[in-house]
DNA sequence: ATTAGCAGTCGCGGCAGGCGAGTGCCAGGC
DNA sequence: GCCTGGCACTCGCCTGCCGCGACTGCTAAT
């Protein structure tokens, strides 16, 4: 995260007046002038006074004024020193945190149905746009395995997974296979595989190739170069993300251009960019924050990023986050993905 | 269809200069004035004669004037006689349609995604939003049905259609099965109703409960019975609808509202009214055009809608169209979705 | 170091005037 | 009787102007 600023050049009451100047910001969207600060900060001190210490804050860059006769509002820099220092966390109350973990539960026969229902959780109690990528399967196991004659060289492939989810994949094959002889390719293959992660079969399977080979048992070849085409279909379906409540961005007046927001909504219609955006943030464990341009991406000049990775048994397999104007109620926005992550790590976990 | 007006009731002339005033006016999106309309009616006509005319036209509903000084507008009911009879349908080119029929068998592995691709060509090549609804499954053959053990009392059913579809559907069931009892009642499923389609199947499932209830053949029961919920799951899932390029609809002046404008994304994310919509269109067979407040919904009140059924084996199976403001190429657009919905009939009948 | 006072800047809303596009009506011509 | 030129009139829109209010920055006094 850019830091253009060394977390002491502040004293004591610049830091305050920053954080006051910040909240009453988010609250009304109005630049905020010495006199309002003045009253607001409860420090006693004259609009005079607090004009010199917000003159020193715009020359650090951490406040700016639109036009010359209008108060000041935070630049992307004053987000993130408030967002790093100055901030103080407003968690949800324990009654909307049970909320959530029931609407979750409720949700989770397929993990794809929980990540929409954490999804449209984090929009509607945001008032935000609501992203959650779907989990990364790779360590899920596989429950078994089956193989269906559809017609001439083409086999249904089913991968019943630990997760619950059952996959379908249509396969083209060399030759022509009997159902019976499907039924031993199955059976040879759950007696080695079922209960097994899917990144470890995918191995096993490469190395079996090459001592089946040696042995020359056309069977097991077979069975086993079926199961991979199975298996690296899987991998191939590109990850995908779940987004809601996008239309909660057009109340934001900072967005209300409407060629921006056309911008916008496109990119969300894209996902490859903000896939990426997100797929940034997998690796770093807890809540992320990305502000304004820090994003590297300018649709999203005006717009914050909140995400946090979730996990199903210790291992990071997606992100979940919102989007909105730069202009947020960080405090009250954090915790809430950071909660939302964690429960929907755990209803995952208890269903695998 | 309403219609407020005998055809007759308007002249040659004055038919001839309403039209030219609609494709002016869809063109431009800029009142029409009877100076502009003298010089592009080639009628040899001076402006205080239009005048008259459209003095006329103005009483008889078909124009209105947005304000005093300003030219004529099409009323909706002035769209609708346009459309009705003043209306010089322009099919898309040769090539165009070839280009359409490519992208369609290109992405005809599953009818859904066929489905996606009308749509998206519908908007992109319109500039409007396409929507098209999922075809009904009813009368599709079922190719296949088997069952797979997953754990105590759970099963899992595979419908294979003749749509290329694949389903499936966890069933909770009573006991335990083994998988030699599961193989024997797929066995069975299959002689019975292979080939024959999903509601023909649905019927004879019931009958057959009843005659088999009486013989007690335990195996037999419990095989029809879970077919039935198999089945059943199926048609439980309600109808859906893919939408694509809304995003476009943010260009057009007349929506430029901010306001309006979500509460028209938020219904198409809210399906409903949409799909109520759709569905009355279903029965009629070929193109059906609403316009403006005739779709009945207020958030449509600046919109038209152009859809068309789509057959499999002469049976309506769905609809698509396109949704756009009032002012909409309707021209150019009519064809359009016309040509679309035979020819995704087609690709969806030659994989049947 | 803090503050009161003051001059200066700028956005904004309201108001007036001129322009241009377009209308409706009327009287005269074909 | 239909068409047309002319004319008065109506608006929307743009422009420039003014005054108000909200701020700021500076300075001098405490």
């Amino acid at each position: 995260m850019p830091r253009k600023y060394s977390a002491d050049i502040l004293n004591e009451r610049a830091q305050h007046l920053l954080r006051v100047l910040v909240r009453r910001y988010i609250r009304d969207g109005q630049p905020v002038g010495s006199r309002t600060l003045s009253r607001d900060a409860g420090l006693d001190l004259s609009p005079a006074t607090i004009r010199n210490v917000m003159s020193d804050l715009e020359e650090l860059g951490f406040i700016a004024a639109p036009h010359t006769s209008a108060g000041r509002v935070p630049t992307d820099l004053g987000y993130r020193f408030f967002v790093d220092t100055l901030i103080k966390l407003k968690p949800p109350s324990g009654n909307e945190v049970h909320r959530l973990e029931q609407q979750l539960t409720r949700d989770s026969e397929t993990s794809k149905a929980v990540v929409a229902s954490a999804c449209s959780f984090l929009s509607g109690f945001t008032q935000l746009a609501g992203v959650v990528t779907v989990p990364i399967q790779k360590h899920t196991g596989l429950t078994q395995i089956e193989f269906l004659h559809l017609s001439e060289q083409r086999v249904l492939a089913i991968l019943v997974l630990s997760s619950g989810e059952v996959q379908n994949r249509v396969l083209h094959v060399g030759r022509n296979f009997s159902q019976d002889e499907l039924r031993r390719a199955t059976n040879f293959l759950n007696e080695q595989f079922a209960g097994r992660a899917l990144d470890e079969i995918r191995e096993s399977l490469l190395r079996k190739l090459q001592e089946t080979r040696q042995s020359m048992n056309h069977a097991m070849l077979d069975a086993i170069r079926m199961a991979q085409q199975a298996i690296e279909g899987d991998g191939q379906q590109q990850p995908e993300y779940v987004i809601a409540g996008e239309t909660n961005l057009m109340d934001f007046a900072e967005l209300s251009d409407v060629d921006k927001l056309r911008r916008l909504f496109d990119a969300f219609n894209e996902q490859r960019d903000i896939l990426h955006l997100l797929d940034q943030t997998l690796r770093a464990h807890g809540v992320q924050i990305m502000i304004g341009h820090e994003s590297g991406y300018r649709i999203l000049d005006d717009c914050s990023v909140v995400t946090a990775p979730y996990e199903i048994d210790d291992e990071i397999v997606g992100v979940l986050g919102v989007i909105g104007p730069t202009r947020m109620a960080y405090e009250r926005v954090i915790p809430i993905v950071d909660i939302t992550a964690k429960l929907l790590g755990a209803v995952l976990n208890s269903r695998s």
